[in-house]
RNA sequence: UGGGGAGUAGUCUAGUGGCAGGACAUGCGGCUCUGGACCGUAGGGCGGAGGUUCGAAUCCUCCCUCCCCAGCCA
């Protein structure tokens, strides 16, 4: 690989140099989502960060759910996940693993600890082990059971395992070091009494491993080389080191890295339940939810999360990235990929005086500019059109260059047009336009090589479609919200707006959901499941980058 | 205040003692039958103070700011 393009970061750094001590042979890496709720944007940098390391280095990468906690998991959940991370194009062939499956192991490397004198049953409550704890500039107490011998301890562990105790009354605990300033060291838990029917085991266990017992446990089964998480993880380290240490077994490295923060969003699993569950958005899947499955409904294309994903690196700084840099991405790749069609959204008709009246004619359009081979479509014109209200203006300020009273523009792959008379109702409200065109114009060029300054998109009425389309913008109005207040009241108002006022052209009748379009200088929209043959929904993705919304906006700002 | 991390343009990120580079965003220009795309160009940065060195974003010292940890969550 040209040494020049290589990507670089810490990570690799680190696993290059792991390679060459030859602490490894072969890469593996595993992407352990807990079951509890949908993948979201952040999920998406690590399995990105997690299965393309395994491509470059030419090892594996495991899916390993993590439903260490029956109380909260679903296999509900699991589908979602699965079908998400396929979605963004990685496949883990049949390495799709669960920490349910090592319970065993992980009840035999327990009583191997207990044996070596490691750990101990404890019969405090979880308010006198936070008690016996400390804080963080005190040392914590030893628990007055933690002298236990070898053989009682087993014989507690045992009877908590067949369930001879209610939920809460004992736990396992590792034997470290109450004092150690870090907090995780200080005793940690590593099994807890749940008389609770898992998702996988249903009821053959009542006491569940925690965590910090399970991870570094089931990594070390999975013979994982480098165990990648994140960076509040950090302080765990030494805990996952210390058990796999006491076992003697295959020992990971664990590596933590930035989780990825975005502007206008919210990733906490808690606060996207919320927002499910009492409803302020449609279901984990709403196209303005930063879930893979809202992603994937809104329009975004699985490769641009892919390449926002390589994009935006991986360090141990936090970072907080612009939204517009993920649209970026997206519209990159709906550039290349999305076929053209011209609808308009906020109509104003437009009556050809010149255009012979009850005929029409089918012009060609191109479907795509970027890609020839997308071919070609027809588009029917007609004497009576529609345009985007906003392509036109009385009174023009200077920047405007689209329609105007005696101006003359063209119609995408049609004719050039001049604007002859505004009509208006009584309260002085423009109802229509009377325009006439230039027959030699046909197909957008003039044969005297005149130049117009601008091309509007246009739909014959008589043709015309109908849709529901849904105009998303950021759920939340700030940048970030809940930083400074409850996240809720950043919540914006306008996140969703529906128009079916829209005029589309005839061929998007055919289109189905899944299939996405460029509009024409509008942006780029996303045919929605919701969709029927009787009713069109069209989801907007992103808009098209607008200079004149710009210039407009500036102009606005410098006059307040 | 114990421990663990992090500070490079508006936002990400590269740099590992030798010209601070790239992407997004922004401005300007070009091109164009999408004010899209594309091409070109400009502005703007090493948290601070000392020190070592011919030379410091990089090494040393001190300081400042931010994040994480006191779940039987992950």
């Amino acid at each position: 690989m040209d040494q020049s393009l290589e990507k670089t970061d810490f990570i690799r750094d680190t696993i290059k140099k792991d390679y060459r001590e030859g602490k490894f042979k072969k890469l593996h890496t595993r992407f352990p989502p807990e079951p509890n709720g949908y993948l979201h944007i952040g999920h998406a940098k690590a399995i990105c960060l997690n299965f393309e390391l395994a491509a470059e280095f030419g090892g594996q990468c495991n899916l390993r759910f993590d439903d260490t906690n029956p109380s909260k998991e679903e296999s509900a959940y699991v589908n979602s996940i699965k079908k998400d991370i396929h979605w963004l194009g990685f496949s883990w062939g049949n390495r799709e693993y669960y920490a349910s499956d090592y319970f065993q192991k992980l009840y035999d490397f327990a009583l191997d600890l207990i044996h070596k004198s490691k750990a101990y049953v404890c019969d405090l409550d979880a308010d006198q082990i936070r008690q016996y704890r400390g804080t963080l500039t005190q040392p914590g107490q030893d628990s007055p059971y933690r002298k236990r011998s070898v053989e009682e301890n087993l014989q507690l562990f045992e009877n908590m395992r067949q369930g001879k105790y209610p939920d809460g009354a004992k736990v396992l605990r590792a034997k470290i070091d109450m004092a150690s300033p870090n907090l995780n060291m200080r005793d940690p838990v590593m099994y807890r009494i749940m008389h609770q029917s898992h998702h996988r085991t249903g009821k053959q266990w009542c006491i569940y491993p925690t965590y910090d017992w399970a991870h570094g446990q089931s990594d070390s089964i999975e013979k994982i080389t480098h165990s990648i998480c994140t960076l509040e993880f950090e302080d765990h380290r030494p805990l996952y080191d210390w058990f796999l240490d006491q076992l003697d077994i295959h020992h990971p490295r664990q590596i933590e890295f930035a989780r990825l923060n975005l502007t206008h969003m919210v990733t906490s699993k808690r606060m996207l339940k919320t927002l499910v569950e009492q409803n302020y958005v449609h279901g984990w899947d709403d196209p303005r939810m930063p879930t893979l499955s809202g992603m994937r409904r809104r329009g975004y294309p699985p490769q641009a999360i892919r390449n926002f994903c390589q994009a935006i690196g991986v360090a141990k700084s936090e970072s907080t990235i612009e939204i517009e840099y993920l649209e970026h991405f997206v519209r990159q790749e709906l550039n290349r990929k999305a076929s053209r069609v011209m609808g308009v959204l906020d109509p104003l008709k437009v009556v050809i005086e010149n255009y012979p009246q009850g005929e029409s004619e089918q012009l060609d359009a191109v479907n795509n500019p970027e890609d020839p081979s997308a071919g070609k479509r027809k588009v029917p014109f007609s004497r009576v059109l529609y345009i985007e209200r906003g392509d036109f203006m009385e009174d023009p300020p200077k920047k405007f260059y689209r329609l105007a009273p005696g101006r003359e523009v063209r119609l995408r792959y049609a004719y050039f047009i001049k604007c002859i008379g505004v009509e208006k109702d009584s309260r002085g409200n423009i109802t229509s336009l009377r325009c006439t065109y230039d027959p030699a114009t046909k197909g957008g060029d003039a044969p005297d090589r005149r130049k117009v300054k601008a091309t509007l998109h246009w739909v014959s009425a008589p043709h015309a479609v109908n849709a529901d389309i849904r105009i998303y913008d950021t759920l939340f109005s700030r940048q970030g919200p809940g930083q400074d207040e409850d996240f809720m009241d950043s919540l914006n108002p306008q996140s969703l707006t529906v128009n079916n006022r829209c005029q589309l052209e005839p061929s998007l009748a055919a289109a189905k959901p899944g299939q996405i379009f460029q509009f024409e200088r509008v942006g780029y929209f996303y045919v929605d499941d919701d969709s029927s043959d009787q009713r069109l929904v069209l989801n907007r993705t992103a808009t098209l980058k607008d200079q004149w919304a710009r210039i407009k906006k500036r102009k606005n700002s410098t006059k307040s």
